[in-house]
DNA sequence: GTCTATAGGTGGATAGAC
DNA sequence: GTCTATCCACCTATAGAC
């Protein structure tokens, strides 16, 4: 990705974690990224095109990281290396976990596959690794739970005591989760 | 309130869960509650007055019913009244919950002081329920471990799995957490 | 108190110079 | 490939009839 587009993907993902995205024009996106309005039509058609690329890489990355964290391992071991890990990438991109959070429970948006796709394949990692290491629970819903209490204690996190530790914070997650 | 004025109210509230709130225009919530363009600004002023009517209701129902859920109780009963409470109101008022959870996370909006009361509020009854039930745990972080393990279980049950029942739902959180 | 009509401004998107 | 200038649809809000 060159240079303009990666400016200009930098600045609309600050301003629509902040704002939300309808409430985020393509004039602000393109000043706060110090480039002409017509260059973010040029490289990106639209805004939707420009919102659906920055979830799409968004989405690419968690999954991985997920994923990534969870392999080679089992039971509780590969529950705490993915709240672990889903903690990480909250920390690391804050932004992109806002949007996520702020656009989840909505329908029938232009950008709404990207977010479902997030919500699924997340989701869907920490079903497998629930029903695994708790085999007599509901996996739905347990996951539901554990992802939920690690995503709201991020983003607590992050918002409003982001002075604490990864350490301090995924301990606290896992000890709440038995 | 009269019966234009609950009309509006309800009409603007299932919109705005649905596409978010800059993203809802007056004229959709005026067609979609059946009365003119005109009487919405005659009745609550603006848009922004609107928004902040819907949400400073729902703000005095949701902290009303998990301070009664609390009342009298103590440790672990109290925090699984709190945390039934919670999904009661979720259930009840989905609507609602959505918009909170949507607007949770951002800065600087007209209407942040009724978000950031509900999030105070909410979280602050959750943090005194926990730092007596567990006395020995970061109650903060905690607090919001129980509080989105509850919050997100409760909307992927209504999203996506409404057939649940709230005694099912409610076992699988309480289960969860330790 | 509710309506219709319209004002005034901003949104996404395009055309054409460079 | 990036800019400036402009189009037109839509947005919030107001004025005035009823």
């Amino acid at each position: 990705m060159n240079d303009t587009r990666r400016q200009i993907v930098e600045a609309a993902l600050g301003l629509v974690a902040d704002r939300g995205i309808s409430a985020t024009s393509v004039d602000e996106i393109a000043a706060a990224a110090g480039v002409a309005k017509g260059s973010v039509f040029y490289n990106f058609g639209s805004k939707a095109g420009l919102i659906e690329e920055i979830l799409a890489e968004g989405v690419a990355r968690l999954t991985a990281a997920l994923q990534e964290a969870a392999a080679g391992l089992e039971g509780r071991a590969a529950l705490e290396a993915m709240v672990t890990a889903l903690l990480q990438q909250i920390h690391a991109h804050p932004d992109f976990s806002k949007v996520i959070v702020a656009e989840s429970f909505r329908t029938g948006r232009l950008w709404q596959d990207s977010i479902r796709q997030v919500r699924e394949e997340s989701m869907g990692t920490f079903t497998t690794v629930v029903a695994q290491a708790w085999p007599q629970r509901d996996p739905w819903l347990t996951a539901a739970a554990v992802f939920g209490a690690t995503l709201v204690t991020g983003l607590e996190w992050l918002a409003f005591q982001p002075d604490r530790s990864l350490d301090e914070v995924a301990a606290a997650v896992l000890t709440t989760l038995a």
